[in-house]
DNA sequence: TAGATTTGACCAGA
DNA sequence: TCTGGTCAAATCTA
């Protein structure tokens, strides 16, 4: 649940962001174009998460309340996005789901585009659809795909192209849907903050791609027994999808630290020392309404909009280096980074920045103007 | 030259 | 027997 409440407050303030400095950014449609991308990706994989998530558990009342999930960002945004924390129980997510204004994101999104004027030829926004390639640069919201594991612990196909399957050696299984990248080598899987070593590929029966098996760098020294699948989509070449097998070991060290598997949060935004497995040289922590935030999650998400403004701000930014970058905090030229402060502010509830999501874009038309 | 990747062969579950 | 998963030698690359 953590990834829906993370995408939901996410592209809620995105949102409210684009709304408020409309004025700004009429002068520069790039910027709004990709901006409304962004948060149409966001919600989108936030509809699409939730109604997999309710599949699973087969709450069919959530799931009506998700099919509900309708007006209520265009309501929300007439009131200015004032009422935003009277409005969601962002700690409540049943708070949310039934709450009027908090629901309706898709028509929410459809609203900003009828603002923000026609998408971009080769954008692709499918708000009602469950194909969005949500992100340009290969780094997508992360969808969870369902996975079936029964009593035995072997694996039951969840899909067509899944006949035959190893029993499950007990390590947790988790299957996810990411955006492949559309630039430079368009095979690499998508980064996620580990470190992997590919040991195999292989064709499998009825795909057109082949499938690549990758093991943790570690496993040598640490013993990791993290491993992935990594496989284009048969019917969208532009997605891959990753199977985790095993959670990361590599990461225990000297310095206790909950696993970035499991999902828990670290302490309040500091700056954590290389680790194992981390392929940054340092990794933006947070805490956020004390939620569990998977920060790789956090981090691709915030380097969404990082990339897009950077470049159009001009920047030689590659998104090569995305944490390093958010934990910087800086441009190349000792600029300070808006989308970092924006991460910052909005994932630790604005108490640790001196400047305010109010601000952000403010500051960010000052170097528009 | 060390580490990563490729690729054919082998293993094991269904 | 078929197929997915893994191994390991060969090859590539920084």
């Amino acid at each position: 649940m953590e990834e829906t409440k993370l995408l939901m407050l996410y592209g809620c303030k995105l949102a409210k962001n684009i709304e408020e400095n409309l004025p700004n950014l009429a002068n520069r449609p790039g910027i709004l174009l990709k901006s409304c991308d962004g948060i149409i990706g966001v919600f989108s994989n936030l509809k699409e998460l939730l109604s997999r998530g309710q599949m699973i558990s087969g709450q069919s009342q959530e799931l009506q309340q998700t099919d509900n999930i309708g007006a209520g960002i265009q309501e929300w945004l007439k009131t200015g996005g004032k009422s935003y924390h009277q409005a969601t129980d962002l700690h409540n997510p049943q708070a949310v789901l039934g709450n009027p204004r908090t629901r309706g994101f898709s028509e929410g999104c459809a609203n900003l585009k009828g603002v923000l004027g026609q998408q971009e030829s080769g954008l692709e926004l499918m708000i009602s659809g469950m194909n969005v390639k949500s992100f340009a640069g290969g780094i997508g919201g992360e969808i969870i795909q369902p996975v079936d594991v029964d009593a035995s612990g072997s694996i039951r196909a969840s899909s067509s192209q899944c006949k035959r399957r190893r029993k499950d050696d007990g390590h947790k299984i988790r299957v996810i849907r990411v955006a492949a990248p559309q630039m430079g080598n368009l095979d690499l899987p998508p980064e996620d903050g580990y470190t992997w070593k590919k040991y195999g590929q292989k064709e499998i029966l009825e795909s057109r791609y082949p499938r690549s098996y990758y093991c943790c760098t570690h496993r040598k020294f640490y013993n990791c027994p993290a491993k992935k699948q990594v496989q284009r989509l048969n019917h969208d070449h532009s997605m891959f999808e990753v199977t985790y097998r095993g959670g990361h070991t590599c990461h225990i060290s000297s310095t206790p630290r909950p696993p970035v598997e499991q999902g828990m949060i670290r302490p309040i935004a500091t700056m954590q020392p290389p680790l194992p497995c981390s392929t940054s040289s340092s990794v933006l922590t947070t805490h956020w309404l004390s939620m569990d935030i998977k920060p790789s999650v956090l981090e691709s998400t915030a380097t969404i909009f990082n990339k897009q403004m950077f470049q159009e701000l001009g920047g030689e930014g590659t998104g090569s280096s995305t944490a390093g970058t958010l934990a910087s905090g800086r441009f190349p030229d000792n600029q300070a980074l808006p989308v970092a402060d924006m991460a910052n502010t909005m994932f630790n509830g604005g108490s640790s920045s001196s400047i305010g999501i109010e601000n952000i874009f403010s500051s960010m038309g000052d170097k528009w103007n």
